[in-house]
This record gives C-alpha cells, sequence and structure tokens, in this order.
DNA sequence: TGCATATATGCGTTTATGCGTATGAAAGCA
DNA sequence: TGCTTTCATACGCATAAACGCATATATGCA
C-alpha cells in the first residue's frame, strides 16, 4: 500500500508541472524552443508578444524545470530542457484532435436526424 | 507558410486541454478512472473529497472530452476517454521526475562546495 | 404523488493568474 | 564612471479558479 499523502503530493507536483502547459503563449515558447534554442528578444519577435510577458513566461518554465538558460554577454538563451516533452504534447494534441473529430461528428448526425 | 492566427488557436486549444491537467485532483481522478470507470460516489469515497467538488473537477474533464459519463439509473459512470492520456501523463511525470533528480544533484554539490 | 438516492449547479468568498506599465539589475563598452 | 542593451521583476488591476455550503435536478420506487 502506498502512503496516500505521498500520491497526493505527487499529483500536486504533476499537476504543478502541466500548469506551465496550460497556457497558449508557453506552449508556442516549447515548440519555439524546441525548434532551436532562442534569446528573450527573439522569443519576443518570433511571437511577437512584449517583452515582459515573455520573461514571465520564461519564469514559469524555468522554475519547473522545462528550460534552462546559458548567459552570453547580455542575452540570455533558452534551451528546452527535454525534447520528450514535445512527444508529450504531440501525443496529447493527437488525442485532442481525435476528442474535436469524434465531437464534431456527433454535431453532424445530430444536425442529420433534425433534418429527418 | 501557416496561418498565424490558426497557430494561436491550436495552441489555446491545446493550452486548454492541458489545463484539465493541471490540478492534483482531476489527476487524481483520470488515474482512478484508468483503473475503472467509477461513478461519482465511489470517486467521493476513493479519493476522500467532497462530492460538489468532485462533480466540478469531473465537468472539467467532461467538458474537454478527457472523461465520458454512462447513466445507469440515478448514478452515473464515468470512463476515461483515451488510454494514451496515460502514456501522455507517464511520459510528462518522467521528464519530470529526471528534472528534480538533475535538481537535487546540483543541491547536493552546493552542499559538498560549501563544506569543502 | 411523495420520498430517497445520486449528481449537478448557483452563490459568495478567497486565492491565483495574466497583463501592461514602469522600473530595477546585469553585462558590455566608450 | 556613464551609457546602452538585454532581461527580470514589482505593482496595480481585471479576470478566472477553487472551494464549501446550500440547493436544484434527475431517476427510481413505494
Amino acid at each position: 500500500m502506498v502512503n496516500p499523502a505521498l500520491i497526493q503530493e505527487i499529483s500536486q507536483l504533476e499537476a504543478d508541472f502541466c500548469f506551465a502547459l496550460s497556457d497558449p503563449t508557453r506552449l508556442l515558447i516549447l515548440y519555439a524552443l524546441a525548434d532551436q534554442p532562442r534569446n528573450v528578444t527573439e522569443l519576443t519577435n518570433d511571437l511577437n508578444v512584449i517583452q515582459p510577458t515573455i520573461s514571465r513566461h520564461l519564469k514559469v518554465l524555468r522554475e519547473r524545470g522545462l528550460v534552462y538558460t546559458v548567459r552570453q554577454g547580455t542575452t540570455v538563451t533558452y534551451h528546452l530542457s527535454d525534447t520528450r516533452l514535445i512527444q508529450a504534447l504531440d501525443l496529447l494534441r493527437t488525442v485532442m484532435r481525435e476528442r474535436l473529430a469524434y465531437q464534431a461528428s456527433l454535431m453532424e448526425e445530430t444536425k442529420a436526424s433534425s433534418n429527418a
């Protein structure tokens, strides 16, 4: 038997990790970094989001270890920590896509029966 | 070239999907349902969380298609929609575990050098 | 119909989140 | 040192989330 308090704590950690993925800008940052490492200014330009907002989102990702930084003079380059993150996101996206397709098909059926 | 607005929208959808995973109780619900389908009362007992809270979390999961329901009389049994969700969560957990281990090792080094 | 069980939801409160603006801090260089 | 560039953060505001409590809704049955 596993300690319930421990299970609670692990779930909290995992939820906290997932929280980092629950914002569209943060996802776009992760995808951009998966393509190649970028500094803050580059992310600001590439995503067309103002710099303080980018920095705040980077902080969320950094605190959870999803990205790491390399300082080069005045610039800070952000790197994706683990490409399996992208694998996991791709899997989630696949599941989501099929769910949406299924729900859309249900709507089609509804439309058909209302026409009958 | 891909429409930027479309990318935005897909990221928003995916973030919304991930949001469902960003709460420890919802994760525990998903793991419980991965083990076997359960009704609301069973989830309430198994997770030791009061019923309205369970119902609200189930609504979040249901709205995003992560779970689906089967009504049997007065009870409503919840099912996990796609076991690949658990695969994705396992992958995230693996990444997270390695990150935490790495960070812990950094702390050990810090301790060692301060002792030197 | 009246009642019991199971589930969902409205309400009010507390807390957390995201964002824009302004500003602070770090590094390089004249 | 003073200036510039780059990045991080504090503050204030608006919005959203989570929760407990109470209550509404749905189903089955006497």
